[in-house]
DNA sequence: CCCGTACTACGATGCCTATCGTACGAGTCG
DNA sequence: CGACTCGTACGATAGGCATCGTAGTACGGG
């Protein structure tokens, strides 16, 4: 019917910057993956930073005692595994948990995984 | 009353069998040790067995797709991440899930990673 | 006491990975 | 364009680890 020749503007706009990263599609996320990239604790301490914000953040936003090298290392671990997904916007790499296809492979896990963790900082700290 | 000198039968006998194993105390155990344990097929494997049944499983009712030397590894480093206890009993050595300790520790965890391997073993079986 | 079973110890091997440093590509802003 | 920032690629390195095979120890039964 009407406007034949729309060129699809920006309804979850295809290209997002220029580049894309390889993302693993839900079904290809596996639950040891998920396990190996939180079970080192830089990933961990990167996860925990980005649930607590419900937007997206920035790789340089992080002040991890490591190298940008070893940064970008963890941050491709965690995107492979499928527990984040990237996206360039500019020079920036904007980092964001992949709750919904988490939640819907593995309900509740990530809730406890991230409770887990606050419980063991908490009992560290105090 | 009677039988005034009863030789301790088996309330919860103090000594198992001979030698123990070191497992760490509760507050030793390290959620980053526990995924990094559990993100190995093989014991995500044995841990999902152990789950099932609610009593104990000695090693070799596993029958696991590599040689005992390995299957020792793996139990080793489930004990040593606190995951499971192991005593012997006989010749045998005996294995359990600890449940105690890591719902006190974690709460939901275990069962969420349980639930997230059941629904993984689903997907792949369908 | 000897044998079989259950598990371990030890060494070897090959792979994976966390880390670094340096050099480079991609965007943005003046 | 030029400079600056953000992040990547690549090589190197050191340590960890899953696996094996062989030899050995502990325990229980005949």
């Amino acid at each position: 019917m009407g406007v034949p020749k729309e060129v699809e503007p920006a309804v979850t706009s295809p290209v997002v910057s220029s580049r894309d990263l390889p993302h693993p599609v839900r079904d290809e996320i596996r639950l040891e993956g998920v396990l190996h990239a939180l079970s080192d604790p830089m990933r961990l301490r990167i996860v925990r930073e980005l649930a607590v914000g419900s937007g997206e953040l920035s790789c340089s936003d992080f002040e991890l005692p490591v190298t940008k090298s070893t940064t970008t290392h963890h941050f491709r671990v965690l995107r492979e595994s499928g527990v984040i997904r990237q996206v360039y916007r500019g020079t920036a790499k904007m980092n964001g948990l992949r709750r919904d296809d988490l939640d819907e492979l593995f309900p509740g896990l990530l809730d406890a995984l991230l409770d887990a963790a606050a419980r063991q900082a908490v009992r560290a700290g105090g």
